[in-house]
RNA sequence: GGGGCGGUAGCUCAGCCGGUCAGAGCAUCGGACUCAUAAUCCGUGGGUCGUGGGUUCAAGUCCCACCCGCCCUACCA
């Protein structure tokens, strides 16, 4: 047997957000958590595929379609774009980017699902208020999400499936820790939830009704699968050939990261879904809480400060992803404000972090000619290694984010306890290897959070072919005062 | 209607099983330092821990009621 530690693989998700618009700040949110999950991993040497796209069937963007006036496939394949568009300015690193409507596996893999729980289904007559808001039945009106549109009287046959079997089933999966729902006041609402009892659910609609759009039910080309039923798919048929295999079957870790909305889809329909379908369950859920964008509720209709492209054509992409993982608490919503970003950037980034490595790489050009000599280093604990690790296992990016800032503020304080530029030059030499050697930490230790960041961070304390250290350049410039709100 | 969460210094928040828990950061004020992006480091002030009861030798920390904000769920017609 080989001494080599066997790493666990992981599948991270984001949800697919239907895409009747552009994306906004919430979405880089649940995107930037995901990335940090998946560069910290990976930089454990674990096998990690983060995965992320878009719903195209949502009969919302039908709707967002008719109101522009423009055809379905164009508005879905123009926000797709600007979903997929994330990925540069936001330093993303997924792997896979699926949507729904044009995967070439999507809609084989849902008919297959759909045949796996056909034991499951079966025709009902039903009469009910429908909204199309919220995709959703309602006994009676009016929608309590307070959508505008007028909740539609529906009569017609669908598909029901059997969900009321699978009560005791969620609660034993999720009691018993198989299913880890965090954070716990979640798994709590889950669980109230199912104990409650299951009722069965619709899972077609008319073709009519949706105006053709979507993915006809197996058998009954009148029908079409069910938004989230298609949607929820997406985790598994995006996995393709042996993917499906190694990323599902295989026992990896399997993290669904979301919304507080649409807990009840992921924590109760799915695990259902994939029960009935006799297969491998998710093992982890992670549930945030929502942003508002200065004291109002992200829409489409707040503008610019909401615009997590423009936030980082103003700012920066490391101010941008640094708000969100610094100053969005694990549990709660969180209030996005320009003043707030800008602070949290100067205080950490540039005052903190930039800084920093500007007087260290300084002084060693100033005292020792450039050179650091490794071997002097002084033992400083400047390890935040093991707090990195417990925060994200806990899901909690704010405490984790603190944790590498922390070491920051050590090294900052070992400055002004050693004081090199008043030692004499053995003892620079001591002080100055271990001041390198923090910052090169800190590199590495920042890199799931801020990627480009971190590498600017490792190239300025990288010595060249001769042993010397590039001469020292500010590393983030302050923000206050410098930009126009966007 | 039922269930749950939160209400702690000006601001944002930590405080698990009750006893250095009255704290941190920012902001304010004072000091130090000069390597650095007028950055950094040290220290100070400030709070009846939502309200009112109760349990206890001892309660932000447990119990009850109420007020405020929010979430989930249901629909009592």
């Amino acid at each position: 047997m080989s001494g080599a530690p066997w790493r666990h693989p992981m599948y991270i998700t984001t949800t697919i957000p239907y895409v009747n618009a552009r994306p906004h700040l919430g979405h880089a949110l649940e995107l930037v958590q995901a990335d940090v999950l998946a560069r910290h991993h990976r930089r454990r040497g674990e096998p990690v595929r983060f995965q992320t796209g878009t719903d195209d069937n949502s009969l919302k963007n039908v709707l967002a379609a008719e109101t522009e006036g423009v055809p379905v496939r164009e508005l879905v394949d123009r926000n797709a774009a600007a979903f997929e568009g994330l990925r540069g300015p936001l330093d993303l690193s997924f792997d896979a980017f699926i949507r729904t409507s044009s995967h070439p596996g999507h809609r084989a893999g849902v008919e297959r699902i759909w045949e796996a729980t056909r034991h499951d289904l079966y025709l009902r007559h039903y009469e009910g208020l429908y909204c199309v808001g919220c995709e959703q039945f309602y006994p009676a009106g009016p929608c309590p999400d307070g959508h505008e549109a007028p909740l539609q009287p529906v009569s017609e046959q669908n598909w029901f499936f059997r969900l009321s079997r699978y009560r005791d089933a969620l609660l034993d999966l999720i009691r018993g820790g198989r299913l880890r729902i965090e954070p716990a006041v979640r798994r709590n609402e889950v669980l109230a939830f199912v104990e409650a009892g299951l009722d069965d659910i619709s899972v077609s609609r008319s073709a009519a009704r949706a105006r053709g759009w979507g993915i006809p039910v197996p058998g009954d080309p009148g029908q079409v699968v069910y938004v989230w039923w298609d949607a929820l798919a997406n985790y598994v048929t995006a996995l393709q050939g042996g993917d499906y295999e190694r990323w599902w079957v295989a026992e990896p870790r399997k993290v669904h990261l979301m919304g507080k909305g649409v807990i009840r889809f992921h924590a109760v329909y799915w695990p259902a879904m994939l029960l009935s379908a006799g297969r491998p369950l998710p093992t982890g859920i992670f549930v945030h809480d929502y942003l508002t964008a200065e004291g109002r509720k992200i829409s489409k209709s707040s503008g610019g400060a909401a615009d997590p492209v423009a936030l980082v054509d103003a700012y920066g992409v490391a101010a941008v992803r640094w708000w969100l993982l610094r100053e969005v608490p694990r549990v709660g919503d969180a209030d996005f404000t320009e003043e707030r970003l800008v602070a949290r950037a100067d205080e950490d980034l540039a005052n903190g972090l930039g800084n920093l490595v500007n007087r260290v790489v300084t002084m060693v050009h100033r005292f020792l000619d450039g050179r650091v000599p490794v071997e002097a280093r002084e033992e400083e604990p400047f390890e935040v290694d093991e707090a990195v690790h417990e925060a994200l296992e806990a899901f909690d990016f704010r405490r984790a984010a603190t944790a590498v800032q922390a070491l920051v503020e050590q090294a900052n304080r070992y400055v002004e306890r050693t004081r090199p530029w008043a030692l004499p030059p053995a003892g620079q030499e001591v002080a100055l290897a271990t001041l390198v050697h923090a910052c090169r930490t800190l590199a590495v230790q920042l890199e799931p959070f801020l990627p480009t960041a971190a590498a600017r961070v490792a190239a300025a304390v990288r010595a060249n072919a001769e042993g010397r250290l590039p001469r020292p350049e500010p590393l983030f410039r302050r923000l206050a005062g410098s930009r126009q709100p966007v």
